[in-house]
DNA sequence: CATGAGACACTTTTT
DNA sequence: GTGTCTCATG
């Protein structure tokens, strides 16, 4: 009986035996491509199966896809819906609890959830109360402080008590004072989330034993990525039962500047006594080509435990290791690359990685010149656009009347007369009566003031006094939608305009998009509320709406891609001061994240991997000089195969003064460490297929929308006249392009629209 | 108070 | 090159 599920789980010895361990805490190490996921599925599957309520198991991930994807294969093993199941990010699993207990800890029921916007926007409200200068001191640096605090369970009175500095004190004090203008928000940021949670199992005896007895299993996917609160939530719910299993690779530590601390899961087995540890090294992903470069890459590392990763794959091709000229050059080769791929595999199984989102925008030019479909996963997300955030705030506001960073937001969207001025009297009767910005709108406070602004707050009363009638109607969220835009004039402000720019029609489907999403969101979860929506859009990642396309060869950062794999993977701008970020060159455990990161790359490739750098990149709007990264030395030359193609394609006088001529390359590593002699090849390609026809689809695809635009192009405009195109972006039917028209306006154009000659 | 132009600084990664 | 903030103007 006991064996029937473990056999039908495909799991070699070390996986079987991983999954069948019972007896307390337990930690399992899973180098990259070990089959981590796998063993972490099988193990809730076999609890089930084993006669667990689903109910009774936490199983807490990083991100919503790989929750997802875990609750999917756990039915597929079980075969039945896995419904009560606890399984999600740490973020949703706590704000779950949250919304049970709110109350116990001073909340009223919906709270909002603050993004990292929506803290700046608060924390530069305190700031000149504590005489704190945005200059000298910027927001952005204070909230890392302060999150870092939150993310360690760092109270304020705690971190006030541990320092000494005058500024370190001020600091704090916003500190205290930030939580408190949350609090009276009814609002919670992410890593209030986390730490609230801890909090309240900490003071709340009946609670904690509440969730200490209801959790029998605690699960925790990528352990090595928990911060300081994470930790103290696992232990705290895994206290009772002690079957906490939790499984990671300290190689692939990441997050570490966001309070990720490595040393959780190396000291995993201190904090929870009688741990059972288990090591998955056999990778199943990975050539053994790829595996020993990565096993070279990584081995530098100091803080790691004792591992290596092996395979029983044959070599297969070697990794290449690329030298350009410049970024330019980096990027047409990629997209060279990758043209010739896309005849022998799908789009999908190609990946381009980069160390920052800014990278990207090369590459996107480069294919799109070879008219080579990509998406670009990450970036700014439908749910960061302008007009997006805008309706939020609306339906924020509606669901949590005392967010006042959403009523900041559209106080006066569209415009209503309610400037600077109105703003700081409405607050100050607000604060008068206890009552938030909106409260006091509703309550008229703001209507006997001596003020021009009277006008534009009556109007947004009355606004608001028809949205609550639709809510109390229960009318579906996508109604309520709607009625915002109408009675605000919110669309006619987006469509009203005399000319519209496509940049505002643009806008306006994603307005309409937003209230698609709404109901189709709505049919999906049927008792679903306005509450909820808007939580679970706050706490998508990035890598979450992302579904592969087809044909379409991916980018992302390398922090995107961990958990993923690909065929064919090329890492590119693998330069010193960007693997390993120049930011991060004073501090060895900073370099060493880096270097994880370079790994975490290279171990996303099945078949086929290849590093990219040039010498010289365009960077912070000028031409910049650019080694090969440092990581690059720690690698054996045996272990890669170096193509040179700077010295090919170069400037003469740049060929001379490697004092070669092209067909010769020079050594490799260049000029600046000792010449270790190489053969360096070219990138012909023996094995490369035949040439054929360019992907079919694609080429109807770009006739009828992409009429060869290119930078600096003189066109003509309808109505416009004449302009310059000074900028491209977007591909295919989604190609816009910004033109610098003769009356000195720049506007940006949908491409397919435009009708530009 | 709204609007636009221009200065400005910032690019590491994200739940 | 890009988004954000400030200041002058209507």
């Amino acid at each position: 009986m006991d064996g029937t599920i473990l056999d039908s789980l495909a799991l070699n010895d070390v996986q079987r035996e991983a999954v069948a361990y019972l007896d307390g805490p337990e930690l399992v190490f899973a180098g990259a491509g070990t089959g981590k996921t796998r063993v972490l599925t099988a193990k809730i599957a076999y609890l089930i199966d084993r006669g667990v309520y689903p109910s009774r198991i936490f199983a807490a991930t990083f991100t919503n896809k790989a929750a997802r994807e875990m609750r999917e294969r756990v039915e597929k093993f079980i075969n039945a819906p896995a419904a009560g199941l606890w399984i999600g990010t740490f973020h949703s699993l706590c704000c779950r609890i949250l919304r049970r207990e709110a109350e116990a800890i001073g909340y009223t029921q919906p709270f909002s959830i603050y993004d990292t916007n929506d803290q700046l926007t608060v924390i530069k409200r305190l700031m000149p109360a504590f005489d704190l200068d945005e200059k000298a001191t910027p927001a952005k640096y204070l909230l890392s402080i302060i999150s870092s605090r939150k993310s360690a369970c760092v109270t304020p009175d705690e971190f006030e008590a541990s320092v000494s500095g005058f500024r370190d004190r001020e600091v704090a004090k916003l500190y205290r004072a930030y939580q408190k203008a949350l609090r009276d928000q009814q609002a919670m940021d992410f890593d209030d989330l986390i730490s609230n949670t801890v909090y309240m199992l900490r003071q709340n005896g009946e609670i904690r034993e509440k969730y200490q007895e209801m959790f029998r299993w605690v699960l925790v996917d990528e352990y090595q990525d928990t911060n300081r609160a994470q930790f103290c939530l696992v232990h705290l719910l895994s206290m009772k039962h002690k079957q906490i299993f939790a499984v990671g690779d300290d190689d692939q530590s990441i997050y570490g500047w966001r309070g990720a601390m490595i040393e959780n899961i190396l000291s995993f087995e201190k904090e929870f006594p009688n741990t059972k540890t288990f090591k998955l090294e056999q990778n199943y992903r990975s050539t053994s080509a790829i595996l020993k470069f990565a096993n070279a890459a990584i081995k530098p590392n100091k803080i790691r435990a004792r591992k290596e990763l092996w395979t029983n794959e044959p070599p297969a091709a070697p990794v290449k290791i690329n030298r350009f000229r410049d970024d330019r050059q980096e990027s047409d080769y990629v997209a060279g690359e990758c043209g010739k791929l896309i005849q022998r595999m799908p789009g999908t199984d190609i990946a381009v990685l980069f160390r920052t989102n800014s990278q990207s925008r090369v590459f996107e030019e480069a294919f799109r010149k070879r008219k080579i479909p990509y998406v670009l996963v990450g970036g700014t997300s439908f749910y960061e656009r302008m007009e997006i955030k805008d309706c939020m705030a609306y339906l924020r506001l509606l669901v949590n009347p005392k967010d006042d960073v959403s009523f900041e937001r559209i106080m006066n969207l569209p415009a209503r007369g309610l400037g600077d001025k109105a703003r700081e009297q409405l607050a100050s009767a607000a604060k008068q009566h206890g009552l938030s910005l909106l409260e006091a709108v509703m309550q008229r406070y703001a209507e006997s003031m001596p003020s021009r602004a009277v006008k534009g707050f009556i109007d947004l009363r009355e606004t608001f006094e028809l949205l609550y009638r639709s809510m109390e109607e229960e009318a579906p969220p996508a109604q309520i939608l709607e009625d915002m835009l109408h009675h605000t004039g919110y669309m006619d402000m987006l469509t009203g305009k005399a000319a519209v720019s496509e940049e505002e029609a643009a806008r306006v489907e994603n307005v309409n998009e937003l209230m698609n999403a709404l109901s189709a969101w709505y049919e999906d979860n049927a008792g679903g509320t306005l509450s909820k929506f808007l939580e679970e859009v706050t706490l998508a990642g990035d890598v979450d709406g992302w579904n592969r396309e087809d044909n379409a060869v991916n980018f992302m950062t390398l922090h995107c891609a961990k958990g993923l794999e690909f065929r064919n993977v090329f890492i590119v701008g693998v330069e010193d001061g960007i693997i390993p970020s120049r930011q991060n060159f004073d501090d060895e455990a900073k370099i060493e994240e880096e270097r994880r990161l370079l790994y975490v790359g290279c171990t996303r490739a099945m078949e086929a991997l290849e590093c990219c750098h040039a010498d010289q990149r365009f960077r912070f709007g000028s031409i910049q000089p650019s080694d090969p990264s440092r990581f690059i030395d720690d690698i054996p030359q045996e272990l890669y195969t170096f193509s040179n193609s700077a010295a090919f394609f170069g400037s003469p006088a740049r060929a001379a003064a490697f004092g070669k001529t092209a067909g010769a390359a020079p050594s490799y590593p260049p000029p600046k460490r000792p010449a270790g002699a190489s053969a360096p090849t070219r990138t012909p390609a023996p094995d490369a297929p035949p040439k054929r026809h360019p992907p079919p689809a694609y080429d109807e695809f770009s006739q009828e929308y992409e009429p060869q635009y290119r930078m600096g192009q003189t066109v003509t405009h309808k109505t416009y006249g004449r302009g310059k195109i000074t900028a491209i972006s977007g591909f295919g039917p989604d190609t816009k392009i910004t033109v610098l028209f003769g009356d000195g306006q720049r506007r940006k154009l949908m491409a397919k629209f435009a009708k530009l000659e």
